[in-house]
DNA sequence: GAAATAACTTAACGCTGTTAAGTTACCAGC
DNA sequence: GCTGGTAACTTAACAGCGTTAAGTTATTTC
């Protein structure tokens, strides 16, 4: 028949339409300020045909981190392969985490600034198996790389690699939140943090 | 007369008791998830009183955070007194800090981890003269003594302030955000990330 | 051609922060 | 001791929110 096929096809047409008017709107105006109504308006329909392709408004919002962090994911995966040194590579590792936080800020937030994970908003999305989970994978693998070839004292790999995400976390999400404070050259600040953390780890 | 300065005692009493019941409610079930009314119940007015003390539900907040940043600034001067050693100081200060964010969670999401400095809904409280901003003062002058001192190499002042607070932000964070996830034992990380810190500052 | 189904919409519920207008109680001045 | 004014508080409403139940329309299947 291959009209199933079509409408099929127009179906996930529609379900990219609103994930990518909800993402837009989301980045521009942030996720609060974006109603169900604004979303529907964008892509011309009412607003509870959204519903019939999203569970609710978390759920939309979980697609577009999903999708995004996927790219992080990537983007770690890429830095693994291109340095030999494991602590360059956790350098680079680190640096990427915060540019990418930089560049997508509202996926960000969402993410890793809301306790969006434990509230009932998210359940059947659990952390388990999430591609957040996957990227602080990359983060101790690093360490434990840098701790194996003796680049590292002997540290609590568990504990280092969450003191780091907890350091390259505080970087980027005070950056995204407090853009009006006056920070040092962006650059430099984000170096300064990871040199001392390493050469703090080395010695 | 003297009954002009009962009523306005009375007035008072009021503004504290809407402080005390938004407080309590905001720490309880947090602030997004309180309402004008709710308050408005607790204290056995209606909805409105609220707003002929109080510009609006964000001036509400801040009242309370201003309050309770005071006591962290409290805290920061009871220890720059109480050690000698500034880098026994330093670290103690960014321990504090942490715990303090973790007793007021609320308090602390609202100041740091919501971009509300910078919206309309802050006009009027800028972060000048603020006591969070006083409070990241007394982290510059540990910095400074503690290179004065020559504890630390020659380092940038600035830089390694905001490095270290976005450090100590990350962990607090983190912590309230994520309670789910299986964080090494608590204090056991926090010390692990202060002292990391620490010595790649001294090297 | 009739029945079923998929896709979408209308209308509504109960909630939100906030404001304008109205009410009550008290106090000062004549 | 009454009157005008004012301070304190409430009622009612607005415009918006996320979400759901019921209804409509168009297409496909038998």
């Amino acid at each position: 028949m291959g009209t199933r096929e079509r409408r099929e096809r127009e179906k996930e047409a529609l379900r990219q339409d609103i994930l990518d008017a909800a993402r837009e709107l989301f980045v521009s105006e942030g996720y609060e300020n974006v109603s169900m109504r604004k979303i529907a308006e964008k892509i011309e329909y009412s607003p509870t045909t959204i519903y019939l392709y999203f569970k609710d408004k978390g759920d939309l919002l979980y697609h577009i981190c999903e999708e995004t962090f996927a790219k992080l994911v990537a983007t770690q995966e890429k830095i693994v392969r291109k340095y030999d040194d494991p602590v360059v590579a956790l350098k680079e590792g680190c640096r990427a985490y915060v540019n990418f936080g930089l560049k997508h800020p509202d996926q960000y937030r969402l993410t890793f600034m809301m306790s969006l994970w434990e509230t009932p908003e998210m359940d059947g999305h659990p952390y388990e198996g999430s591609m957040g989970q996957k990227a602080f994978g990359f983060l101790v693998q690093g360490v434990t790389r840098c701790v194996q070839q003796k680049k590292f004292r002997k540290v609590d790999i568990e504990a280092t690699s969450q003191a780091i995400w907890m350091a390259i976390h505080g970087a980027t999400s005070l950056l995204i939140t407090d853009q009006e404070f006056p920070w040092v050259e962006r650059h430099k600040l984000i170096g300064h943090l990871i040199d001392t953390l390493i050469i703090g780890l080395k010695a």
